[in-house]
DNA sequence: CATAATAAACGAACGCCATTCATTTATGGT
DNA sequence: ACCATAAATGAATGGCGTTCGTTTATTATG
């Protein structure tokens, strides 16, 4: 096929693919998509870098879809915010999540995400050594409760008996619903702790 | 290479080449693993599974190695007790942890640990219902911040000029001590709340 | 209007990966 | 002495992400 009138491809319409992809269960990969998008795999590297871009506009698209505008309020306002931003894209789209561990951050509008929870930080009062290891804890929060809801359909399987695991895991529902009730707890949890926090540092 | 008078390999041989490989850093693989223990690949299929029956037999053989025996005590110090050993153990091996992501656990030994943590806080009191959920936010808890251990030297990479976080990435340091310190807060708050609930429950 | 430059598709090929299978050979048991 | 088994090998497979040269339509330039 020659060069298309108008074309097939671009940036965004790759990514949407993409989400489309990770979400239907089948696996994301390059070949994939490219059959999804009735394209050969090369053509995707006219308009991407390759797989790990491609994943990084994915996190980019995803984050504008589910960012809302900057609250009025105080730090914990701002904070909460993004926070519950980040669950709702993780709970609405959880294959997506264990794609993103371990990668690096480039997308100018995921930046500015986590620029505005530091300076909300800094300007609440936290000490500047002390704000970046905040923002990688909250982060690191989401993650991994995020990824329990990516979590495969059988997270322990015993091989042997046991006393209370495995009856569990048989009679146990993996409701998110429930998941999500232990994200609200465990992100007020944190939030009382950085209040003390900066209680503390804030007194002296 | 015919038979070998003495077995070049058995599966814990293969498991603890799997943990130094992996520490090294250079990458996680059969074919580099068969290589560092001076065999064909197709070799290793005669004692393991396969790739992820590898990495289930790393996490068996690393949690037994990090795992500490029963102490006595209440539901708490059981709880806690897990907690750190896991931490302890994603700490040394950090790079470890984004492998074990997204991967059903069937070692039967990791699975007692799990047993150990369940049943104690089904004996404590904690509802059915509730139990295995607790788990499992344990779970997510220990591996979100196992997986800030693991991550890549540069988290956040603005190309653009930022308010904040790019003067933060380019002046703080990264020390896991900091990193363990707030693991240390975050379970005490997440215990905190453990308490909290159990006496809502225990209370009526 | 002709021509040059660019954009966007393709197909072929590469190197790496995990895995499978038939084959060879040494070992241990009867 | 024989035979089933265990444990290595080498060859082959299919999938992956990626690169490169080629083709062709579109766009910009003189």
């Amino acid at each position: 096929m020659p060069r298309p009138r108008v074309p097939l491809l671009s940036e965004d319409r790759i990514a949407d693919a993409a989400i489309e992809l990770i979400d239907s269960g089948d696996g994301f990969g390059v070949n994939a998509l490219a059959r999804r998008l009735g394209v050969t795999p090369s053509s995707l590297y006219n308009h991407v870098d390759g797989k790990d871009a491609i994943i990084e506009a994915v996190r980019d698209r995803l984050t504008v879809r589910y960012l809302t505008d900057p609250p009025d309020g105080g730090w914990e306002t701002v904070v909460v915010d993004v926070m519950r931003a980040q669950r709702r894209m993780y709970a609405a789209h959880p294959l997506i999540v264990p794609l993103l561990v371990g990668k690096t951050i480039t997308s100018d509008r995921v930046i500015a995400s986590y620029d505005r929870v530091a300076t909300a930080l800094l300007e609440a009062g936290f000490p500047e050594d002390e704000v970046l290891t905040i923002v990688a804890v909250l982060d690191g929060f989401a993650l991994g409760f995020g990824l329990d809801l990516a979590g495969p359909e059988v997270v322990w399987l015993p091989q042997r008996p046991t006393r209370t695991l495995g009856r569990l895991v048989e009679t146990g529902p993996t409701g998110a619903a429930r998941s999500d009730r232990v994200f609200e707890v465990g992100l007020e949890l944190l939030m009382d702790s950085l209040h003390v926090r900066l209680a503390r540092v804030a007194g002296r």
